[in-house]
DNA sequence: CGATATCTTGATAAGCATCAATGTGAGTGG
DNA sequence: CCACTCACATTGATGCTTATCAAGATATCG
């Protein structure tokens, strides 16, 4: 995991664009915020950690979960471009963050950070946005583990990937994680999640040129399926 | 739904204690919050609604809650004092909250809570601890919706009662909630919760006094269950 | 005190988990 | 190049936890 230094880049800040800035903010010319390169299959930090950082995704994906003491796991989500993580309450790392595919990540250290909420016109704001925009999610999220058969958290799931990978309508799509993953994310067996996909394809809902690609073969009645109108399993 | 309308207050803001301040911002005496009170039972907004507010609640008790369009509810949380409501990322609400007890809360406009973040030192920081410990809480919750047994599920919702109530040890606690609420809340049905409930008064963890009430008696064990300390069930 | 909502308990069923076996694909070394 | 291995995925048989359906108990309120 090898890291840049950045220092006097502008202080671009749209929405899934970057929070970030290395600029000089009492007059020194001070690095506020440093690139890191994660490989594939690496953590950033584990559950318990202390927290330190602030990290904005600049690409790649990230895994976030957190574990029982016996082992059960629970995949709160899947991170891309745009996302922030490490915003932790009482200073301790909540969850753990793994890379799944090669990622790219902006560190901010906490006091640089909490310097920029505080001077940077439209900072605070910006991070807000993003804060709100992933508790809509964490809520979506509850709402398919509290309430979703396994074929409606299969559906959500996969139109989220879609999403998240800008996919056209009956565009081909990558999972990067594996069945395990997803199986722990949705609060499935990896077994569930297997049958479900292959029963999505015997519907024709879906294609699975791969264990890694997804065909999105009926969006319409996906988004049917996923939202909960219920005419079918 | 009454309101007032506070001016030229401090700017006080411990955790937990009031984000609020009706203040003075750029000379002219201004009107930055309002306070408002809700009755059990009624609503303070509804999923899909304009965001045009953000509250933060001042006493009692909200329920918030989405809807799937066959009627299957999941209630992604319960709020005391202290809590954050109607960060909406893109102007609608994405939840409908209700007042399960009598409510007093605080009301910024959107455009006046902006410009709070832009310009009171401190305000911006005070609003992101307060929104990370609502992600934890998140988090935690997807955890126990996806992973968690019935019965780690009651035993996790019940210290989260007490704590949020600050119950001592082997003190009653008050659930102003229904069994309904209950259940929406942890994925379960109501007969599960009671089921589990009386198994937990067997068991000689809790009793339950009346519908409204439960005493925890056995808090050691009821923190082994919740956290998946998987002795028994 | 009857009416209605809420809660509890019981009998049965469904959906998903568990256990088990087989299939598939990527990487390795003979 | 091909067998071998290992991780991951799929499919099948069975069982368990929780949902559903149903009845009765308790509480609330006019």
């Amino acid at each position: 995991m090898y890291m840049e230094t950045l220092a006097g880049s502008p202080a671009g800040s749209l929405y899934h664009g970057r929070l970030g800035l290395s600029t000089d903010v009492d007059g020194r010319s001070a690095a506020l915020s440093t690139l890191q390169n994660v490989e594939a299959g690496e953590a950033v930090f584990a559950e318990g950690d202390a927290a330190d950082s602030i990290y904005e995704v600049v690409g790649g994906i990230l895994r976030l979960s957190k574990l029982l003491p016996d082992g059960r796991r629970q995949v709160t989500g899947f991170l891309s471009r745009g996302n922030l993580l490490g915003l932790a309450p009482e200073g301790f790392c909540v969850y753990t963050a793994e890379a799944i595919t090669p990622v790219r990540l902006r560190r901010y250290r906490r006091a640089a950070f909490e310097r920029l909420v505080a001077d940077v016109p439209g900072f605070a704001r910006h991070v807000l946005a993003v804060a709100s925009h992933e508790m809509r999610a964490a809520q979506d999220q509850m709402m398919l583990l509290g309430r979703k058969s396994a074929s409606e958290r299969l559906a959500s799931f996969l139109l989220r990937m879609a999403e998240m990978q800008g996919v056209e309508d009956e565009g081909k799509l990558a999972l990067p994680m594996t069945r395990t993953d997803i199986a722990d994310h949705l609060g499935l067996t990896i077994e569930t999640v297997s049958r479900t996909l292959s029963k999505l394809r015997r519907d024709r809902l879906i294609d699975l040129p791969d264990t890694g690609h997804v065909v999105l073969l009926d969006r319409d009645l996906l988004e049917d399926l996923a939202a909960g109108d219920t005419d079918q399993d």
